[in-house]
DNA sequence: TGATCTTTTTGAGACGTCTCAAAAATAGTG
DNA sequence: CACTATTTTTGAGACGTCTCAAAAAGATCA
């Protein structure tokens, strides 16, 4: 296709009036704008600025161009100036598509939110998690791409994503024992960057994690401190490193107290409100009903706590409650629970995830944030 | 760059044997592979499969491998099957870039899934809502871009998004008034389909939306059918249309049923659990205290429940209590709500963009579904 | 002034794809 | 078989950017 100069010559005018003319600008007359829009039609030309036009308007090369605008050391600044108006001028906007091909790289990173046919997350903590990291993404001009995992074969979506060049790499939560998407990617050498990983065996690939045992071993400690021994626990099915990380510091703490769990203590339950409510019913109804029920993380605690009130259990008076993660919910009910720091941890994944990006990678690549106790009058 | 049948012939090799050897397959011995390397070392080659691999391969031109993989119906069956050969055995992906640049459109659109500095929604509506909208996109080979639109202005994000071909188009939620996205984005003649629209004023834009007022009616007749007379209304500040409508719509329904609406029955809060509670509170303080509560939506209904239990207000008893948007809260509180279709409206939505983006407009691109009422036990 | 060194600019070429007009192959017809 | 009509393949070129090696301009010094 024609160039906007072209255009401009052929219809005899200015750049600046072409490119007026072709925009329907008022400050260029009727007679005008139809001859050029004449010129531009003849030369097949659809008014789409680039560099090379700059180039033209600023009466330079276009690789100088290319340098003003990625404020390059080489240009001198009276050049770059000159260059930086005229794409002013002509409100310039660089193509992606173009720089993406060029250098090969898409300044996207993807992250799969969703999971197939389980969608209900209800997970307030990844809600806030993926904001930081969209923010601390384009806080380094990337961009997020969120898409749908299958509930199996998931690699396959992350190999074709990276591998079209969708995406230059992920990050990736809800790491499972023997994921397979860290396996594809990491025979793949794709980039990639995990939020969870330190309670995996040999784990070693780029991740931020919160000790979550450490987390929990608050909790106990807190509830020690109370006077409560008798404490039950509300847990997910076992096979996902947050939650079994959980269960083993709630056991060590118990036995590190000398205190045994009795029959019925522990509840596993898959992370639903009806589900975390039944499962406290049969807790408390255990032989030696608990004084205090920690539960996974707040959804489950906000389940328990509505069975207990649902019996006139009285919180915390005949039973402490607590939660895990922190949630808007916990905080409204009051639920005594476990704030993990979020913000950083974001930020630090996706400055990991980028070094791994660039070929530079960071030294530390593994980072360990510790969780904070917040205590609320669900146990005290 | 060399190609990978240059580096075949320079090393004397077949090219699928220089494939194998340059991906370190164990199908071939050490010396070709180190005489492949330095080959490809001399021609300053590093593996990347593209459709001239594939036409040189396959032994066509690489014009015929672009209309062979892309199904075109020019192409002989066994000339297809030739090329799809040659692309599986040389494991070839397309490059998205390339493809972008060529075509001018970049399979992705963009949603602004959170705002700068007020990232908890809490709205699982929203998040069913766009996991539905992502599953629509990928269906059909799109892909969603999510991004932190800031509080103030807006619409500049959005025009750096389409302006630079980051993305092909838009969806839009959270519309307000007079909205300067929707203001933008018709000027710059950039598709984009919204969540919500129908109670604006000359909306001439792409839409769909689940008309608030039908909802709220259907939960007033429901809550005059169990005889209620004195109702509230826990709402949010004027200036957003979805409650808005709301509001309008109980006022209706009020005024036809003869009742009068005493002071104090209606009280505005953000979206907020603990907002909610008190302006429960509020309402239900006020001289005439009403005898069903009507909310804004489940979150609402969930902070009033939380007062209305913790003043021993037993539900629907004392005070009948109704949410919207029947999201897992509700279900699990026994909250009676009204559902909307979000299912089928995303995929209604995304259909009506991608025709607006594909330059071939639906014929009706202003689609409005019916919401039902989900009747629970707080209500009778 | 001319020679040398440094700074700045230039212009070509490549990235991988799609698509067009033109060429080649094939089928159909008398 | 020759000719036309149709189907299929070809190969060049364009999309807009970045970057390299080379050229030009400017600075420094004898």
């Amino acid at each position: 296709m024609a160039t906007l100069k072209e255009v401009a010559d052929s219809a005899g005018v200015p750049m600046l009036t072409a490119f007026r003319a072709l925009n329907q600008h008022d400050t260029v007359d009727e007679v005008t704008r139809r001859c050029v829009q004449e010129a531009a039609d003849k030369l097949n030309y659809t008014l789409k600025i680039t560099q090379i036009d700059i180039a033209d308007l600023a009466g330079v090369a276009k690789g100088t161009v290319s340098y003003a605008l990625n404020n390059s050391e080489l240009i001198k600044p009276a050049t770059r100036q000159k260059v930086l108006e005229a794409a002013q001028m002509l409100g310039y906007h660089l193509n992606i598509s173009a720089r993406n091909l060029r250098m090969n790289r898409t300044g996207v990173v993807g992250y799969s939110w969703h999971v197939a046919d389980d969608p209900s997350r209800m997970n307030n903590l990844l809600d806030r998690f993926i904001y930081r990291v969209t923010m601390a993404a384009e806080e380094r001009h990337f961009h997020l791409l969120t898409f749908v995992q299958p509930q199996k074969n998931a690699d396959r979506v992350y190999e074709s994503l990276i591998s079209t060049s969708r995406v230059d790499g992920f990050i990736i939560s809800d790491v499972t024992y023997n994921d397979p998407r860290i396996a594809r990617l990491t025979a793949m050498r794709a980039p990639f960057a995990a939020f969870g990983g330190m309670y995996l065996e040999n784990a070693d690939f780029a991740y931020v994690d919160v000790d979550g045992k450490k987390g929990i071993r608050l909790v106990m400690d807190h509830l020690f401190e109370q006077g409560h021994e008798r404490i039950g626990l509300l847990g997910w099915p076992s096979g996902w490193p947050f939650g079994d990380a959980r269960e083993v510091s709630y056991r060590e703490a118990m036995r590190d107290a000398g205190i045994r769990i009795e029959n019925g203590w522990i509840a596993h339950t898959h992370n639903i409100l009806d589900s975390a409510a039944m499962a406290a019913q049969k807790i408390m109804n255990s032989k030696f009903p608990p004084t205090a029920l920690v539960c996974a993380n707040d959804l489950m605690a906000f389940g328990a706590k509505s069975y207990l009130d649902s019996v006139n259990l009285r919180i915390p008076d005949d039973v402490a409650l607590t939660g895990y993660d922190d949630d808007p919910t916990a905080q409204f009910l009051g639920i005594t629970s476990v704030h993990q720091p979020i913000d950083e941890l974001a930020e630090a994944l996706f400055e990991i995830l980028l070094g791994d990006i660039n070929q530079e990678p960071l030294p530390n690549r593994q980072i360990i944030f510790n969780p904070e106790l917040v205590i609320r009058r669900s146990t005290q």
